[in-house]
DNA sequence: CATGAATGAGGTTTCATTCAT
DNA sequence: AATGAATGAAACCTCATTCAT
């Protein structure tokens, strides 16, 4: 799976089984007796990396976030991306493509409500007047962040960003 | 150019010439007397459409950004996203695959270099302490906010993001 | 279809794709041009020789079996036979098999009702008393001796049969 | 050997391995312990069952066959057609295809020769005019309804057929 | 006696591309 | 300008068989 990961983030879904093959050292054959087929090699590893990526998002679980807890959570998306490259490129691959989109869609869908509302919530805690928009502008300025640092570390400064997104988003 | 922008934009770039043909209603053969092979077909497409897209930065060419024009710039900016969903996406679908990165390195490596010195200087014009930060934070803005118009329109609203991002860099 | 139904009908259903195209002379993509799939050609087989070779039934389409019409028919079944061995062959391969039986079933329960009510109709005026149980004997006296030419030629005589077979059948 | 004789009858004899183990209860790598090949296990299946089919012929081994043994020989092929329809199955399966039709060659050919033998016999006795004729549609008109039975059992109706094949043959 | 991980040859199918017409 | 028959390389996948345990 990590074999994959890599070559489906570097090369592509398109990549074929032979070289997954090659590349973990096991025969096309065996992969067969773990997988159904390619794609749910694909799936599989889509699941296992998206719901660890997602597993600190309110950890403790109480469905409130305090401006502690926002920062904790700014900070860790941030951390997360920089050690997950292959991961987060991977998770843009298939987002990014409307059919293979539906293969995230069941996780997606399990998980992205009970997110919105949490951080709905932590706004109109704060006291902005439309919460709803600026939990929508939240997503959407790091989904940016992490799509550039992901896709061109070099020209996108992770910390920077970083600060300047909690500037924008406390008080 | 049309009917494979569709299909390469919902199917990916891996969808069979032979579909491209159908949809254009035209012989896989007679393809190949427009286009060199199925990947100068792609190619074709997407500096067409990136440079159309691009075409309104910075209109006059004189290299200066006043406020009013960083206005019309997000402006148009949103208003080619919405008109632009498929274009868009071929985009995304390209710049996320690190092979097939470089399909657009050329074109896009003679057109940020300008943009940036531009936007810097806008910045520092605009008296903000760190121009370069907020230039990159600027572009990731847009990159999330472009993105998630295009892949959840139905999520994402382009009005309520574009006036989030101008308050957020006005002033 | 000639080269294919010659080696589905000598070496069965499984002979790789690669050997017809071989025999067939040309290459296996273009098979795929032709036929959707290995068992969409075996079955556009099947369809035109068990077509071709239920044509000759009640040729005049009235419904009714006189005596000189069904001496022809039981002459007709034995010609047919003797020339069309690879078919037949086939036929058996498919039918004898649970589940492949099903590619023939429509086309058969097409055919098969019309021929019973034609046939138990003739025996019935020939004055048997019990013309169902004579009509499925005939149809099994009937599978049995085309399956013993097709298989064993060399033991079985298709003429010698086929006068047993009359003199079962006529008073 | 019951599960596979069941797979193979109604699946044909392309069915993999792995089904039969599973529906055996048991794993592939033990097969390989009982049976040296696929092949293997599908020969031995098949001679167990057709000298089990063949057993009752002639049962006291003495060349001759009275008319009350004919009768016998009749009633307890179809006794035993009723009860072993997937051994008669599968037994059809390999003896339409030509290549594995070598599989049982060898064991009929040993039996073959003696019962035809004995059958040309007893018909010579009754006063046939043309005994081998006889045989040769005797054994054609028991193969039919074998098969008819075997394949189709809610058209072809056993006891019926064998009252009509005895009248055929005696007198 | 029993397993199941592992393989590799070979199967079906796809598809970019060519080319005669 | 236009077709579509044709190809061949390569893709996905299957499966009989082996073997360490």
């Amino acid at each position: 799976m990590q074999a994959s990961l890599e070559l489906f983030a570097s090369k592509g879904i398109q990549i074929p089984i032979s070289q997954i093959a090659e590349k973990s050292g096991v025969s096309k054959g065996l992969l067969y007796n773990y997988f159904d087929s390619k794609l749910d090699l694909l799936k599989e590893i889509l699941l296992t990396k998206v719901t660890e990526i997602f597993s600190f998002f309110d950890p403790n679980n109480d469905g409130v976030l305090t401006r502690d807890e926002f920062i904790y959570f700014i900070d860790e998306i941030f951390r997360t991306t920089v050690n997950n490259i292959d991961s987060w490129r991977l998770y843009f691959i298939i987002v990014v493509q409307k059919e293979a989109h539906e293969i995230l869609n069941k996780e997606l869908e399990k998980l992205m409500p009970a997110f919105m509302r949490i951080l709905i919530n932590y706004f109109k805690t704060e006291g902005r007047k439309d919460p709803e928009a600026e939990a929508m502008f939240l997503i959407s300025t790091l989904d940016g962040a992490i799509m550039d640092i992901v896709l061109n570390p070099e020209y996108f400064n992770a910390d920077k960003l970083k600060k300047r997104i909690i500037e924008t988003f406390i008080n």
